[in-house]
RNA sequence: GGGCCGCUAGCUCAUCCGGUAGAGCAGGGGACUUUUAAUCCCAAGGUGCAGGGUUCGAGACCCUGGCGGCCCA
């Protein structure tokens, strides 16, 4: 080092807008054009008097060439480490094996690569290693970087594409006092100056349908939730979900914008809706297949159950599929339980499993003209739920009784029910209108998009046990007040 | 929670039947005026996940634990 790096640095062309401007420099051509690249160099081979290098930045790679004849400090240039980030100003050519390059003439090392990014060819491929340092992760696998950005393209497409369609994007509370909105174990957290626990949200659903009973008719949110679960290849304990309301719509609307959402944003970010997904092929065109749960369990568990099935009989069709029925669980417990063992993981093309049990589903309306199930559907592909989607319940003298019957399973040690949220109650009362809801989980459709088999794949920072030596946070708060 | 697999140099991996640890890449030194994972030469680099056991001798075999992966619940 002959000194520290400088405060600011100021790049005026990108290695992949040369590759563009320069596409028709011949070999051994010269530009005449200077330019200023920065970046990480990733590749060097050196040759004595001249120097190639290989210099990445955020838009793609562009070769660097130096020698001893035109460039500043060459020794130094030519003794540079892998990983290191450096500035570099000359013309733009193309050598004579028709690499462009730049044509180093000054050039300033702005971070040293204290520690190396893996081997050359073959990366980090350590899983563990990658996701805990991701930042070395991203620079040594290209496929790391392709999902995180293609995540990133999802979600600003998704914002566009809905307030293209007149919703409006809003933002609700991540501390609820009450866990609602979802079956799933929530985290507890405490806030000293109320002295009370608080919940971080496991779905926005309850607050955005608020927010439809005070007139937004049409509202999504991208929200973060947070499930007190394990972590699996599909399951992180925070992860993000789309939700939105439309006043007015019921579930048919919600598959209409489900399929629609789905397939063109694999038509705009990937370029087609037919993927390949674990050496499968997958289409995602419209339109997407809908079938009931029942008549899907007949299919594929090759016996017919349903509501009216008496219990015995259903609890014997349950232990034949290996299903350990609760003494606790009602018909339409079991008959979900049925179709999850059986069923959903043999549905491959996208399709809309419809018309949910009426016990397990305590947020959506009677159905019009099945009694004892609800207007609900779950988008099912490549063998795994995308979302969930409902007409809403809004009548609130039947979703109080809802939320008593999930209190009482509750009581009963149910850790996932539901409680009774009585300002959401008061909020009904206030008549929230005719509503479509729907949730997808942007985790799962991110997979889908980029072909990641693992959800820690298309999340930066997944939640991983802390490594040894780590510091915990009372270790790391104590030391701090040595 | 259960089953299987893995943990060896900064990274990627070897080490056959138990005999005291190797290579490539990276990093260091050197040669080289058109390279593309450049090439060539030299030197350095290890608490073999941890602990216990068997053995004259353990990275390897056995047990326990830790961490990770995959599959199942």
């Amino acid at each position: 080092m002959t000194g520290p790096p400088p405060y600011r640095y100021e790049p005026d062309a990108r290695a992949a807008e040369l590759a563009e401007r320069f596409a028709d420099l011949p070999a051994q051509g010269e530009s005449g054009v200077t330019v200023t690249v920065a970046g990480r160099m990733m590749l060097r081979r050196d040759m004595g008097k001249l120097a190639f290098a290989t210099l990445r930045d955020s838009s793609g790679a562009v070769q660097l060439f130096a020698g001893t004849k035109w460039t500043d400090d060459f020794d130094r240039f030519s003794h540079l480490s892998i990983g290191d980030w450096i500035g570099a100003t000359g013309e733009v050519v193309r050598t004579k094996t028709g690499e462009l390059s730049v044509k180093v003439e000054r050039w300033v090392l702005l971070a040293e690569a204290r520690l190396s990014f893996g081997d050359k060819h073959k990366g980090i491929s350590d899983t563990d290693t990658r996701y805990r340092q991701r930042y070395a992760d991203l620079w040594a696998n290209e496929e790391s970087r392709a999902a995180l950005l293609l995540r990133s393209r999802l979600v600003s497409w998704t914002r566009r594409w809905l307030e293209d369609r007149g919703f409006v994007e809003v933002e609700t509370p991540i501390f609820h006092p009450v866990a609602g909105g979802a079956t799933a174990r929530p985290f507890v957290t405490h806030h000293n100056a109320l002295d009370m626990d608080l919940y971080l949200r496991i779905a926005p659903e309850l607050y955005l349908k608020r927010l439809v009973v005070g007139g937004f008719e049409r509202v999504f949110e991208i929200a973060r939730v947070f499930r007190n679960e394990g972590l699996s290849t599909r399951h992180n304990p925070e992860f993000t979900m789309l939700e939105l309301y439309q006043a007015y719509a019921d579930y048919t609307d919600m598959m209409e914008i489900t399929e629609s959402l789905v397939a063109e944003a694999a038509q705009d970010l990937v370029g087609t809706t037919e993927l390949t997904y674990g050496g499968r092929p997958l289409s995602l065109a419209v339109p997407w297949k809908r079938a009931t749960m029942t008549s899907l369990i007949a299919e594929h568990a090759h016996f017919s159950v349903d509501l009216d099935t008496p219990l015995e009989e259903l609890r014997r069709r349950a232990e034949s599929v290996g299903v350990e029925a609760e003494p606790s669980w009602g018909p339409g417990k079991i008959l979900l339980e049925i179709y999850e063992k059986t069923t959903e993981a043999e549905l491959w093309g996208p399709v809309f499993v419809t018309d949910y049990p009426k016990e397990v589903s305590p947020l959506a309306r009677d159905h019009r003209s099945r009694p004892g199930y609800v207007e609900r559907f779950e988008p099912i592909v490549a063998g795994r739920e995308l979302g969930n989607a409902f007409t809403e319940l809004i009548d609130p003298d039947e979703q109080r009784s809802r939320f008593e019957a999930q209190a009482r399973h509750r009581a009963a040690g149910d850790v996932e029910a539901m409680a009774v949220d009585e300002d959401y109650l008061r909020a009904l009362e206030y008549g929230l209108p005719p509503t479509g809801g729907l949730g997808i989980g942007m985790d799962r459709l991110a997979m889908l998009l980029t072909g990641a088999e693992a959800i820690r794949d298309v999340i930066a920072f997944p939640t991983l046990r802390p490594e040894p030596g780590q510091a915990a946070y009372e270790a790391s708060s104590s030391s701090k007040s040595k």
